[in-house]
DNA sequence: TATTGTTATACTCTATAACTATA
DNA sequence: TATAGTTATAGAGTATAACAATA
């Protein structure tokens, strides 16, 4: 055991469950972010992706609130995959616009759906199946319980 | 259930563990930002006064790289502590120095040791403690696997 | 009055490169 | 050659403020 390890290991951190919560949060966004590179995606867009594959019609405004992102900085996202082909938008009223996945978004979003789940798979792949549930359930009622 | 919590809920990210990680570890580093924040430290100066007060006489590299953070980042982060008169450095040999809190460091790393147990029993104090050990176990692993 | 979409901008965090002094 | 400490700087992500158009 290195000294590294040693430190790490002692009671200094080993109590504090925000710590490795942000530790291991470091090590998956990164790893996913190399996952989508190929496809040219940051996690960020395709989560909006998911998010209109899920909801079609689906405004910027309301994905940024689900996803946590700021209107301000869905606007250049947004327009990022609307300029790629990816999304499409259609007035609903003057104010609004609906969005859609075109053909060669849809294409985008199995891709990287599959790129996502082989990377869930990579990291998590060893824990049981109730062990991620559970933790998905434990984490999910944390960062909810700060939605207002 | 509101349309946020709808889709939120639906199988587009439920299954997906990185998302919640990712959701939790923000929620988790605010509220720890804003409880450290009456002490004038943040997160990762908080976490350097932790290491080290478990291992006096440690260099700022040796932190650096049991934190996750750059050497070019260590310098501002202790120069500052040192400035503030938390931190003092003693030559080891002539390129390394050897790290100490001073009393007002050893005070202050107490005070933030508290707001950080406070914080956490706030924000897991819900979660059972065999659930805690495990949730932290599990974390542990995963971001201690990406470690070279 | 409140909301959508947008632009501009500032701030924080992190990463890279380069340099010196020393081991 | 490798390491400690430092400086400068660039990039990404996020936050705030303000605006026009519309509800």
């Amino acid at each position: 055991m290195s000294a590294l390890e040693d430190f790490t290991g002692t009671k200094t951190f080993s109590g504090l469950l925000g710590y490795h919560l942000r530790r291991a949060s470091v090590l998956v966004m990164a790893d996913l972010t190399q996952a989508l590179e190929p496809l040219g995606l940051k996690p960020a867009e395709a989560s909006a992706l998911f998010v209109i594959a899920a909801a079609g019609g689906i405004t910027q405004a309301e994905i940024g609130r689900i996803l946590g992102i700021q209107r301000a900085n869905m606007a250049p996202l947004m327009a990022n995959l609307i300029k790629r082909g990816l999304v499409a938008r259609q007035a609903m009223d003057g104010r609004s616009q609906a969005l859609r996945l075109t053909r060669a978004g849809a294409a985008m979003h199995r891709h990287a759906m599959e790129a996502t789940q082989a990377h869930e798979q990579r990291l998590f792949g060893h824990l049981s199946q109730p062990d991620r549930a559970r933790m998905i359930a434990q984490l999910q009622r944390l960062w909810q319980s700060g939605e207002d």
